[in-house]
DNA sequence: TAGTTACGCCTCGGGTG
DNA sequence: ACCCGAGGCGTAA
């Protein structure tokens, strides 16, 4: 059965297939014990025996193989276990999701037909697609009053009182019997339909069981900053995506959240709710599962200790090289491809290769695979466009899993594979500097994976860099680049803009690539850029510069009678009890005001009213802006353009609006 | 259920002169 | 009036 769903109910795995074809299968859950003195733990064993059965099983870790036991029970007695052993006990395979354990242990995948392998990018099964949209602001508890529902072509509205809409379109959802439906906000929507349903009597139709797995909202700090996971409510049966929540859909689209899905063994539900971070992870937890391995709870060996000296000298990023700021013609990028994930296979990195450097490394291992897919799709893009979701998703999960080995809670990771990484990487990227300026090519920039140098002929560097290296380039030609200067007047690591030779304006780190600029800045920049992208070289970019200044002139005009919504700043806040006076600060208050709740780590939507004052309001019952404060934004993102005409500084400015 | 580091800007508000 | 640390948030890779 080519498996579209899958699902835990008690003790049996549920896999589903196209149209709610479903086999139930007994699973109960059971974990791997082993003990560093089973003498000393006898008693326990007797009655986890006696209570649960322990069968005497050989746990196989990346590590080495050991004697233990299986035991018939959930986490619950795993942490019971770990508590009472005084931690002389380790588990393994608890917090595993059952059901892809299940799916490992049994050789299966999801979305995978007959003759379809785990790295196929092709998808043959034909699904019944719904998208389904409903009028109205999630974020706001009004009565639905209409939706739109799209499906094999055709598009209907459903409207009228809430109960009408409700019951046509849980009615539709059961005539029509989707596999997928794309919609967006589901996972805020989709707990109040449930819950306004069952006050009209009514039968929510999203699950193909009618019961649901619900995930709690979740605000949590990682690494100095929060994040948010808003509740979700998963469905059984049918995959309901939230196309504008979901990370692994907006990146991939379906046919990217179904590779993913096939890749690492995560139901499509789960892979449309969950990070890269967690994708490549469980992907790692799948190939380890499959081969007989372990997966190690709670493991120990993530981080052995060191001082703080030691980690501060050893634990070191990528490699950056200040930029010459300025304007220069005729630049090419040359990029390693996916160079992380590529140390890790070619120097067979893994945690237990640290120690034993002789033995196949899982993390390697498992890694190649899925480098030589990317390197597939990355290639079959340019042809068919169909395959660029599948690429990106790949490209995100190679990119997170170098950030996973230095992770604390990751299972295969470990700081030493984590250090490994980046100091291969950073004599990578000198030994290539000193290569190209041996070749007589002059470098201008350099960051992590990539360089910039001026000089021909090009092609002749990559293939020397290559052949030094043992990894593979990709080069980009700007007919001409920006490096901006930051405020201390040096270069900027991380701001550039160019015109590439296909004529496309590639940007990085400036006002318009920023989530929190608002809309009507974003226009100038982009306008501004695009105009500045027909320039195919440095003199032709110098003679648009009064076009380009006519552009600011005009958007600084506008600004005094531009939209409120162009003026939205959206910005993740970590916090909602704030120590200082800011606009956030403002903004949370009025969303407090609106009674809509506000957790550490969402995004949030407000129009500043004051800045000096530390006012805004909640994006949709805004109806003043401080322009004065936008002001002050669009200047800055004309300063950034005018960097690249070659302007003094302040040149053109306009005056603020009074 | 949870990737990392390097690096920057803007603003607030207390301290100093 | 000015300095500067800290708070808060963002980007690139």
């Amino acid at each position: 059965m080519w498996i579209l769903d899958t699902s835990v109910e008690r003790d049996r795995v549920a896999l589903w297939g196209p149209g709610g074809a479903v086999e139930r299968t007994p699973y109960p859950p059971s974990f791997l014990l082993t003990l560093s003195d089973p003498v000393r733990h006898g008693n326990l064993l007797e009655a986890l025996g006696a209570e649960y059965g322990a069968e005497p099983v050989t746990v196989r870790t990346i590590h080495r193989e050991q004697p233990g036991w299986r035991i018939s029970a959930g986490g619950d007695v795993a942490a019971a276990v770990l508590r009472q052993a005084d931690y002389g006990a380790q588990c393994f395979n608890v917090d595993v999701r059952r059901d892809q354990r299940y799916l490992a242990e049994h050789r299966l995948l999801p979305c995978t037909g007959p003759g379809e392998e785990r790295f196929s990018m092709t998808l043959t099964q034909d699904l019944e697609v719904m998208d389904l949209a409903l009028d109205g602001d999630p974020a706001r508890s009004d009565r639905v009053h209409g939706c739109t529902v799209t499906d094999g072509g055709r598009t209907r509205r459903l409207e009228g009182d809430e109960p009408t809409v409700l019951g046509d379109l849980f009615g539709l959802i059961e005539a029509v019997d989707p596999d997928v439906v794309l919609f967006p906000n589901a996972d805020t929507w989709t707990e109040r339909l449930v819950a306004r349903a069952e006050g009209y009597g009514l039968e929510t139709t999203f699950s193909r069981t009618g019961r649901y797995v619900t995930l709690g909202s979740r605000s949590y700090f990682s690494y100095g900053r929060m994040y948010h996971r808003p509740k979700a409510m998963i469905p059984a049966g049918r995959v309901l995506i939230d196309t504008e929540e979901s990370f692994t859909y907006r990146e991939g689209g379906l046919a990217g959240v179904l590779v993913a899905a096939r890749i690492t063994g995560l139901s499509p539900n789960r892979t449309a709710r969950v990070t890269p971070g967690t994708l490549i992870s469980s992907f790692e937890v799948y190939a380890a599962l499959a081969r007989g391995i372990a997966v190690p709870w709670l493991k120990a060996d993530a981080e052995r200790a060191k001082t703080l000296a030691a980690l501060k000298a050893a634990d070191r990023g990528g490699m950056m090289f200040q930029p010459a700021l300025g304007v220069y013609g005729r630049v090419y990028q040359v990029d390693f491809t996916s160079l992380y994930p590529s140390i890790i296979v070619k120097h067979n990195l893994s945690p237990e290769t640290v120690e034993h450097p002789g033995q196949p490394g899982f993390l390697a291992a498992c890694l190649r695979p899925l480098l030589e897919m990317r390197i597939k799709t990355k290639a079959a893009k340019k042809a068919d466009p169909g395959v660029a979701g599948m690429d990106s998703v790949l490209k995100w999960m190679l990119v997170t899993c170098f950030g996973y080995t230095g992770y604390r809670n990751a299972k295969f990771g470990r700081v030493d594979v984590h250090e490994a990484i980046t100091r291969i990487s950073r004599e990578a990227l000198v030994s290539s500097k000193e290569l190209a300026e041996a070749l007589g090519f002059e470098v201008l920039h350099g960051i992590t994976d990539c360089l910039f140098v001026q000089g021909d002929p090009v092609d002749r560097l990559k293939a020397a860099i290559e052949a030094a290296t043992g990894y593979l380039m990709e080069v980009e030609a700007f007919d001409w680049v920006v490096f901006l200067p930051q405020k201390d007047g040096t270069g900027a690591y991380t701001w550039y803009y160019g015109r590439l030779d296909d004529g496309e304006v590639k940007v990085r780190g400036i006002m318009a690539r920023r989530g929190d600029c608002p809309a009507y800045v974003q226009r100038f920049q982009r306008d501004a850029l695009a105009l500045m992208g027909r320039a195919r070289s440095v003199a032709e970019l110098r003679e648009l510069a009064p076009e380009v200044e006519e552009v600011y002139r005009r958007y600084c005009d506008g600004l005094a009678t531009a939209p409120l919504e162009d003026l939205e700043v959206s910005r993740r806040i970590s916090t909602v009890d704030y120590a200082r006076t800011c606009p956030e600060r403002g903004a949370v208050a009025s969303y407090w005001r609106a009674g809509v709740p506000v957790a550490p780590g969402m995004t949030i939507r407000y129009v500043v009213r004051d800045a000096r004052a530390g006012l805004a309001d909640c994006a949709w019952d805004a109806d003043h802006a401080d322009r004065q404060y936008y002001h002050r934004i669009l200047a800055k993102a004309w300063g950034e353009v005018a960097a690249g005409l070659g302007r003094p500084v302040g040149a053109g400015e306009c005056a603020p609006p009074a």
